[in-house]
DNA sequence: CTGGCATGTCAACAACTGTTGGCCTACAGT
DNA sequence: ACTGTAGGCCAACAGTTGTTGACATGCCAG
């Protein structure tokens, strides 16, 4: 895709060239995994020559480090439902989770590197940490909670997305929402086992 | 280790140096992930020329094939605690994830490799679902409550063992069972929410 | 003693990787 | 018209990888 170019410029703009490197990147070390996304692949996909990626981001650490910044979004817990919290987030990670490609990437690269590994700890500590500590009841175990939280939504979402079990793909939205909410609810809110 | 050769024996037992070989991959294979662990470096810890590997697995992909047979080793339905089996169950999972790399190694490949993760729902298949099938009240819905199963063991393994959240890493066993318990459970035995 | 087979090494191939430096070319400002 | 510069391409390097075939060597059977 490349983007209009608005009168005037030279024949691209660097950042729009940034910008389709980004989202070559993003697809091809979601679908590939960091060692076999080569920087050649990504570069054909968005058209331009392999050394334009190097002369942008440096080199391929550099590309994954920009190409795998994340924002998971997850609503603050005031807009959430008090008693279906666990169920709304579930439900948010799955939307997150069919309509961005970088996740399935940086869970993909965490997976097999240990600068992704990184990577992904700093997003759960940065994100879901927080959020966790603004609905337990506990906040000094916010991370414990948010560690068990975020092993069930990662499993499903390796479960379904990476690993695709055939029963964890067929299953519909409602029936992962409906299993997997009180969990997280539970994670969430109830009382140390 | 070379194990002890039986008198008479060429310079070695060719089962020596292939289990040799097994040893090291595994351990690599778990280490570094399916691309980054070189028939090379393999040889190297077993102490041979990487030719040979090729002579006994023909290659790469058929040394993982061997690498990762796998036997979760779930305890027999009959043999589980009626009341607690799900805290069994992951008690089990963690004493298995804990003493065995190949888990590690496999799961490691299976979200990179397309092959390993054939190979991983093979397994899902072969041994989760026959197992819940004995336990669950509606064996027809045992794969999904398998793969719901499986989520969470999954989630936690990667969360503790491979991505290393701290909180995942320093929560102790006993928590671990007392968490994630329940969850297990309810999977295996509740109504249909 | 001699042959044959199993165990093993060595050196090389072809492909592919990240990365580099030199060159081209169209546009903007003068 | 001229030139500087930003955007882009080309060709090549050096290293690594999986894989292969030719050759060495110890052991047992005859």
């Amino acid at each position: 895709m490349t983007t209009e170019a608005p009168a005037g410029g030279p024949r691209r703009t660097s950042g729009a060239t940034k910008a389709a490197i980004l989202d070559a990147a993003r697809e091809r070390f979601a679908a590939d995994g960091y060692e076999r996304a080569t920087i050649r692949a990504i570069a054909r996909d968005a058209g331009i020559d392999p050394s334009m990626v190097m002369r942008y981001y440096g080199n391929k650490e550099g590309l994954f480090a920009a190409a795998s910044e994340i924002d998971l979004r997850i609503p603050r817990p005031e807009t959430l439902p008090a008693v279906g919290m666990g169920a709304a987030l579930v439900e948010h990670f799955l939307d997150r989770w069919e309509n961005d490609d970088v996740l399935t990437a940086l869970l993909r690269v965490g997976v097999t590197n240990a600068a992704g590994a990184e990577r992904v700890r700093a997003v759960f500590t940065g994100q879901m940490v927080p959020v966790v500590a603004g609905i337990c009841p506990d906040p000094e175990d916010a991370p414990r909670r948010a560690a068990l939280v975020s092993s069930q939504i990662l499993g499903m979402a390796i479960a379904r997305y990476v690993l695709r079990f055939p029963p964890a793909v067929t299953m519909s939205r409602e029936d992962i929402v409906d299993w997997l909410g009180p969990t997280v609810q539970r994670y969430l809110t109830a009382e140390r086992p």
